[in-house]
DNA sequence: AGCACGCCGACT
DNA sequence: GTCGGCGTGCTC
């Protein structure tokens, strides 16, 4: 593998070319009296810092034409990546044209990042002594503490983390260490693949459509994708299950990636009491030391299934054997900053390197996916029936045009919530925007208060009295007068969650409400407690945002209304279209569940919009298939394949040139589209002007081969220094 | 990206 | 007289 073993005689000075995390798109040179395995980490002296990265592998001095410095440090014996994740590594560096030093530090857990050594924390725990064994319990009996704790030793040794776990008081453990009645020792955990297969409850009966589905990935001949295509509440988790067991039976392991963290505990519980086999979250709620021994379960063998949000994509399996991606239509499958992958993608390209079968399960697929279905890239597998008595959600387009709102509540809308409430029925109200009011307005010359450093305007959030900006997090107080005529007439403008549900208070007096929103669950653990107490009915009314369209079940929403739909019928981002119909999909998602009849109320200035009628009339599938032939006309994603060059800077003409310089650079040819510079949608943010350059290319192979060919040349322009500058490729938000 | 080096304004 | 503002340039 190495030049430099090839050559003992050399070998008092060998040269290891390391990958580090830094935004060069090249390795750099270290002399090193021993070569490190590829793959390890070492830590090398990086101008006046330490950096630690993976050793790619050796040449020999000759080669090297820089003046070299040291390897600090060999951190790992072995390569810390398994084989697999080392090449999807590698693959998505080259595809996403992005540094492969930060792309490797990614598939890391931060404290391996930081070079730490890749095994479980030694621990700290506690065992009896002989003297403690020894000893007449009886002798302690004026040490209540420390004679219930040397009782608890003597069963057997205690985790310091547990000691203190189980209230056990400290001075009473330090009083029976200083008799050596007690002593500590180092405990190292390691993690061992013992567990076998067991099932924890019994599976559900399957109706033929699942049944088939499971059959179908059961009999593949060789693993291959498959996009599981199930309308809400048909039942894919259940396909999810028993085409899990499948795998686990076979001792190999299922890794599961979600879309965010608010629905992992409600997968992990039903997961947990289906089987009897170690289960590892991996999420961002966890601390450093406990994501690094998840990490480790997973690659040594120990955890069966893996549960985690995007970033588990890169987690190493030493016994990979499925591979899903629940709802994979989420834009939560996609980093929007840095190291832009896209979760999904690469669980495709993972999957055809290790040989398992990857499944994709939404409601609502993405047009990308159902395309790759049409061309046979995936295998399809559909879910149309609701499980139990459930039946279809019903629609109802009320058409708001010259029509009297309350809180953007209409009379036809407040009716039908009075009559599913006086039922005893739960109502949903959805509406995308948090706080009290989107702008605030002078009521007398038409001010808005407008954000210092961006081109947006304040939400009021009336509770705190404050004016919010949402794109930078700026927070002042919520003025008392009009900054341009000094009136006090200041109204909020537009409606908002808080004033949605200030309204609804004052409109149905008797009914609680509750609001979840971000602002409402802040706190760590209220989301779950807001979501258990919106499940159990304690709230007849519930207002929420995006947040509560993912996923949760409302057994007794029997009305779901959508008070604003317009902004996504008339957007430039040609993707609005696509997400609104998910979002509608899901949000009905919610309405009858249980046996009632669900309806979904849709209040528009447009009712007669194509897509809308499309999508009430015909379902998803059916709207979506004609967002597709769209699509083909246009040329956009999935049949044009797009690269976004992204720049910043406090001087809009810095961040337009830079882009021009990369427009000016890009080779000719006659199927590669160049639009740009232009403005983004909101041009100022945060204080700084953002241009965006956009590609468009037929052939994905060219758009790479281009970018390929040109970046190294980009990456030199001096108009490029002055700017924050980014490349997105097959970019998702326009943002 | 960091971080150092370097050359011009308001403070102990 | 110094602390520190961020422009420029480098990292094997």
């Amino acid at each position: 593998m190495n030049a430099a073993s090839a050559n003992p005689e050399s070998a008092t000075s060998n040269v290891i070319q390391v990958a580090v995390p830094v935004p060069l798109g090249r390795l750099f040179d270290y002399d090193c009296s021993t070569v490190p395995a590829v793959g390890a980490r070492v830590q090398v002296p990086f101008g006046s810092r330490q950096l630690v990265g993976f050793c790619m592998g050796s040449i020999t001095p000759e080669a090297s034409e820089y003046k070299r410095k040291a390897v600090s440090k060999i951190i790992d014996q072995q390569a810390v990546l398994s084989e697999p994740v080392w090449q999807l590594l590698q693959w998505a560096a080259e595809y996403y044209h992005h540094p492969l030093g930060e792309v490797l530090a990614h598939g890391l857990p931060v404290l391996l990042r930081q070079g730490e050594a890749a095994s479980y924390q030694t621990t700290q725990a506690y065992r009896a002594t002989a003297a403690g064994q020894a000893l007449e319990l009886n002798d302690l009996r004026n040490a209540r503490q420390q004679q219930r704790l040397l009782a608890a030793l003597r069963a057997g040794p205690l985790l310091r983390r547990d000691i203190v776990a189980q209230e056990f008081s400290l001075s009473a453990l330090k009083a029976l260490q200083d008799k050596a009645l007690i002593e500590v020792f180092q405990h190292q955990p390691s993690a061992e693949r013992d567990w076998t297969f067991a099932i924890g409850s019994e599976p559900l009966q399957l109706n033929p459509e699942q049944a088939l589905a499971v059959a179908a990935i059961g009999a593949a001949q060789r693993p291959q994708p498959y996009l599981l295509e199930g309308v809400t509440g048909s039942g894919k988790t259940e396909v999810y299950l028993q085409a899990m067991a499948e795998v686990l039976r076979k001792g190999k392991q299922v890794l599961v990636i979600v879309p965010e963290i608010g629905l992992t505990p409600q997968t992990l519980r039903r997961f947990q009491k289906r089987f009897a086999v170690p289960i590892v979250m991996l999420h961002s709620a966890l601390s450093d030391r406990e994501r690094l021994d998840a990490w480790l379960d997973a690659r040594d063998g120990a955890a069966a299934i893996v549960i985690g949000t995007r970033s588990a994509i890169f987690t190493p399996f030493s016994q990979l054997g499925m591979i899903i991606i629940d709802e994979e239509h989420d834009s939560s499958l996609k980093q929007q900053e840095g190291f832009r992958y896209h979760a999904r993608d690469l669980a495709i390209v993972r999957g055809q390197k290790e040989q398992v079968p990857v499944i994709l399960g939404s409601a609502t697929p993405s047009l990308e996916s159902i395309n790759n279905v049409a061309q046979k890239r995936y295998a399809h597998l559909q879910l149309t029936q609701r499980a139990g008595a459930a039946r279809p959600t019903r629609h109802m387009v009320v058409d708001i045009k010259q029509m009297p709102l309350k809180a953007g509540l209409s009379v036809p809308l407040i009716e039908r919530m009075r009559e599913e409430l006086a039922r005893g029925q739960q109502v949903l109200v959805f509406i995308n925007r948090r706080g009290f009011a989107p702008a605030l307005l002078c009521h007398e010359c038409g001010w808005l208060a407008q954000c210092r450093r961006c081109d947006a305007y304040y939400t009021v959030h009336q509770r705190q009295q404050q004016l919010q900006c949402h794109h930078c997090g700026d927070q002042q107080r919520l003025p008392v007068q009009c900054h341009d005529c000094g009136s006090t007439q200041l109204v909020g403008r537009g409606v908002g969650t808080e004033q949605l549900e200030q309204t609804l208070t004052e409109l149905f007096p008797d009914y609680p409400v509750l609001r979840i929103d971000r602002d409402s669950t802040r706190r760590k653990g209220s989301l779950q407690k807001h979501l258990a107490d919106a499940t159990e009915n304690k709230f007849p009314i519930l207002v929420g945002t995006q947040m509560i369209a993912k996923g949760h079940h409302f057994p007794h929403v029997t009305l779901v209304a959508m008070l604003d739909i317009d902004g996504a019928l008339y957007s430039s981002d040609f993707r609005a279209a696509e997400r609104l119909g998910q979002l509608i999909t899901q949000v009905a998602g919610r309405a009858g569940r249980a046996s009632a009849l669900g309806t979904v109320v849709l209040q528009t200035h447009h009712p007669e919009h194509d897509l809308l009628q499309d999508l009430i009339h015909n379902g998803y599938a059916a709207f979506a298939r004609s967002l597709l032939q769209e699509r083909q006309l246009t040329q956009l994603p999935p049949f044009g394949q797009l690269a976004l060059f992204r720049a910043e800077a406090h001087e809009a003409q810095h961040a337009q040139a830079a882009l021009q310089a990369i427009a000016d650079q890009l080779p000719h040819h006659p199927e590669l589209m160049v639009l740009g510079p232009m403005p983004a949608v909101m041009e100022r943010r945060a204080g700084r002007y953002r241009y965006q350059l956009l590609l468009q290319c037929q052939q994905r192979g060219l758009r790479q081969q281009l970018l390929q060919h040109s970046l190294p040349k980009l990456q030199q322009l001096p108009e490029l220094r002055r700017v924050r500058w980014s490349l997105d490729v097959d970019p998702q938000d326009f943002s």
